[in-house]
Formats: structure tokens, C-alpha cells, sequence
DNA sequence: AGCGTAATTCAACGCTCGTTGAAACGCAAA
DNA sequence: TTTGCGTTTCAACGAGCGTTGAATTACGCT
């Protein structure tokens, strides 16, 4: 019985725990026994059913990459939708970037916090960022540069890339949690407010978009 | 004799192979056999001059850090004596943050770029990137906080800091060089090319700043 | 020249890592 | 009930880890 209920429910559990474990202290500070023991389940079981811990990694990755992309892609049908003749603004295609990612941790924060952290991890590490995002990340981002550049027919085609990498970073470092601007503004502001950067991010980086295209 | 040239100019030898490693692969990725192999001494070495690996990797990250945040801090002193009367502008400001690192950059680009290289990690992580990042950075950056204030005089101070949240997201990012943008850009746009950054990174930011601050 | 201390080397410790092969279990089909 | 296969457990492997104490070298001072 290939796949019970019963195995495909103990993946799920080894899955959340590598992404909880993973999200917090990287791949090369987790340990195989860590994870299974969160998990509730023998060593082995890993490695057969992942094969190895760098598969489990990946598995980790493209398990939510996935959903991720298609609740995204959506956002974007549904801004083109509503500009039949014209082009969205850049401010709605910004927000089709990000609202979508504050709605799935509005739907279930650990799961998808834990994710945000191990992508900005993934994002800002030489070894892997170029690889890795290339990889699960490149036709979605592709298909919002397009809508960018409709929407800034005049804009240089490097301006449209330097800010998307601006914006890049701005995103995966926000949703990575980490607690910095709860530090920074001695309480004023809290990472996990998500009605706060909903606010904000897209708004500012509209502007730089914008702002940067006219020059 | 204590602190002779000699041991002075190993220490110096450690830091720089631990950098370029730890910025590479990451904390636990590196084993102190590899760095004091890349160093040309011997293992205990390491433990000799810096008592552990975790007080080695703190070593890394101050060493920099003092120049950093002298450069940077000369840079503000600059833009203000510039105004003795009315406040720098906001992109003044923001230039004084970001540029001081693309001038270091230019003046030692192997160093720097690992060092860079590692603050991105570092700020990316949950585990230190509130911790480390404020013990570090966060006179400097209160500082430039308070120019800021003064240039956006209506500006809330909640705006300020997810500001400066998405200014330290982006910075680190695009000093970080993963490679990133080269891919997404098919080799239209490089990691390395500072000057593309210094034209449109602070002025993107500086733009982003504003827009918040004018809701 | 020889002493004293800083700097460096050498060899090893206990431990934990990722991984694996063989054995045991559970359950649907026969 | 027995068979067969997917799943899980158990025990262990060799390798490499961070770290250390003792032995050795290098060298400025008297």
C-alpha cells in the first residue's frame, strides 16, 4: 500500500519539523536526530523517505514553493482582471507581489512563518540564493516583472531588475521575523504585525519603483 | 613578548580565512579545520588566540564593525556640516548609509564583499539577527534615525523604523552579491557593479521614505 | 649565553554526525 | 491464515567534529 494515509501523515510531521528547525537555525546547525525527534519518529525514517538530509531540505523547500506560487499567480489574474484595457497600477502589482504572503500567515502563522524565515535564509546565502530562488522562484517573478514593465513602459530594463532585488530583500527580511525592529524601536513596532507592513511595504516600495523609473 | 607583529599578523590570517568561510557557507557549515588549513596554522591555534569557535566568529564580525561604523558615522558628519542651518535631505541622509560601504567595497573588494557577505546572514537569521545586529549596529542606526526625524519632521516614528526595515532588507540583500539578480537578469544586471547601486539604491530608498511619510 | 614567557605544534579525548543494512511490524489481498 | 509489501524500528559503522593539555619552538631581556 504505497503512500497510506497513515506514512504520507508521518512525511507531513518530519516535514514541519525540518521547516521549524531549519527556519531557526539553519541547515548545517540541525541535526537529522533533532528533527526526528520533534517529529516523534525513528532516525531512519528520514532516509527513507527523503533520502537524504540535503533531499529532506529540498523537500522542505518546494513543498510550500509551490503553493505559494500558484496563491500568488492568482493575485495577479485577478489585478489584470480588473484592468481589462489598461495597466494596473504599480502599487496593485506590488501588492499582488506581497498581500498575497500576509494573507497565508493570516491563514496559518507558524506553518508559514517558519517557511518566510528559511526562504530569507535560503535568499541571502551566496552558497544557495542564486541557485536555489533561481530555481523555485524565477518564472512567477519573471511574470511580475512583465507587468512592471507595462506598467513602466519607459523604465530601463536594469532599473526594473535593481529594484525588484531592493524589493527582494526588503520582503524576505520582513517576513523572516527576526525580531530586529522589535529590538530596534524598543517595542514600538513589532515584526509579526502584519496589518503594519500590509501599510507599508508595498507603498514604499511603489515609490522607489516609480521613483527610480522617472529619472 | 605579548601582541608581537608576528602572532598579530596570524590572528589577522585566521580572521580573514574564518571570514571568507563563514560568510560563504554559513557558522555551522565551517569546521575550524578548515579555516586554520585555508589560515596555514595549526588547530589549536584558533583556540589559543580566540578561545572557541563561537568567540572566533564574534571576532569576525567586530573587527569591521568599528570601521564600519566610523565611516558611516564620518559620512553623517559630513552631510551635517553641510547644513548647519536646515536638515540634510533625505536622500542626502540615506547616501551617508549607504555609500560609505560601496567605498569600501572599492578600496578592498575581497574583504569587504565576505564581510558584507556575512552581515547578510547574520541579519537574516532569527537566531542572531536580533541579538547580533543590534549589538553591533544599533548606536549607528539610531543615529541615523534621528537625521531622518529631523528630515521628516510629520513623519510618524512607526513609519521610520518599518522604513529603516526595508532600507536594512534591501541593503543587505544587494551587498550580500548571491548572484541573484545576474541569473534573474540573464547577465543584464551584476551583483558587482557598484556603481549601478550607488545610482539607484539610495535613491530608491530615499523615495520610499518619503512616500510613507507624505500618507 | 641563558632564562622566561609568548607562540606554536602534536596527539589525542569524547562525542555526535549522516547514513545504512537487517530485522520487526502492520495491514490489505489471497 | 498465510503471503507480500510498505513502513517502521534497532543497532551500529566510520568519519569528522570542537576542544584540550602537554611538549616544543621562537625570541626579547638580562
Amino acid at each position: 500500500m504505497p503512500n497510506s494515509p497513515k506514512s504520507q501523515e508521518t512525511r507531513q510531521r518530519i516535514l514541519d519539523a525540518a521547516e521549524a528547525l531549519f527556519a531557526r537555525d539553519g541547515f548545517a546547525s540541525v541535526t537529522v536526530r533533532q528533527i526526528m525527534k520533534q517529529a516523534g519518529a525513528d532516525v531512519a525514517l528520514a532516509y527513507y523517505h527523503f533520502g537524504s538530509k540535503r533531499d529532506l531540505f529540498d523537500s522542505v523547500l518546494l513543498r510550500r514553493a509551490e503553493t505559494m506560487n500558484a496563491i500568488r499567480h492568482a493575485a495577479l489574474d485577478e489585478v489584470e482582471r480588473r484592468h481589462p484595457d489598461d495597466s494596473p497600477t504599480v502599487e496593485e502589482i506590488i501588492a499582488a507581489f506581497t498581500n498575497p504572503l500576509l494573507d497565508l500567515l493570516e491563514s496559518d502563522h507558524e506553518q508559514w512563518r517558519h517557511y518566510f524565515a528559511l526562504v530569507a535564509q535560503v535568499n541571502n546565502s551566496p552558497e544557495w540564493g542564486g541557485e536555489l530562488m533561481t530555481k523555485y522562484f524565477d518564472p512567477l517573478v519573471r511574470r511580475f516583472l512583465d507587468a512592471l514593465r507595462k506598467a513602466l513602459p519607459d523604465c530601463p530594463p536594469e532599473d526594473l531588475y535593481w529594484s525588484y532585488h531592493f524589493l527582494s530583500g526588503a520582503l524576505t527580511l520582513t517576513f523572516a521575523e527576526t525580531g530586529r525592529i522589535d529590538n530596534l524601536s524598543d517595542g514600538a513596532c513589532s515584526s509579526r504585525d502584519m496589518a503594519a507592513i500590509a501599510e507599508r511595504l508595498p507603498a514604499f516600495i511603489a515609490a522607489g519603483f516609480q521613483y527610480l523609473a522617472s529619472k
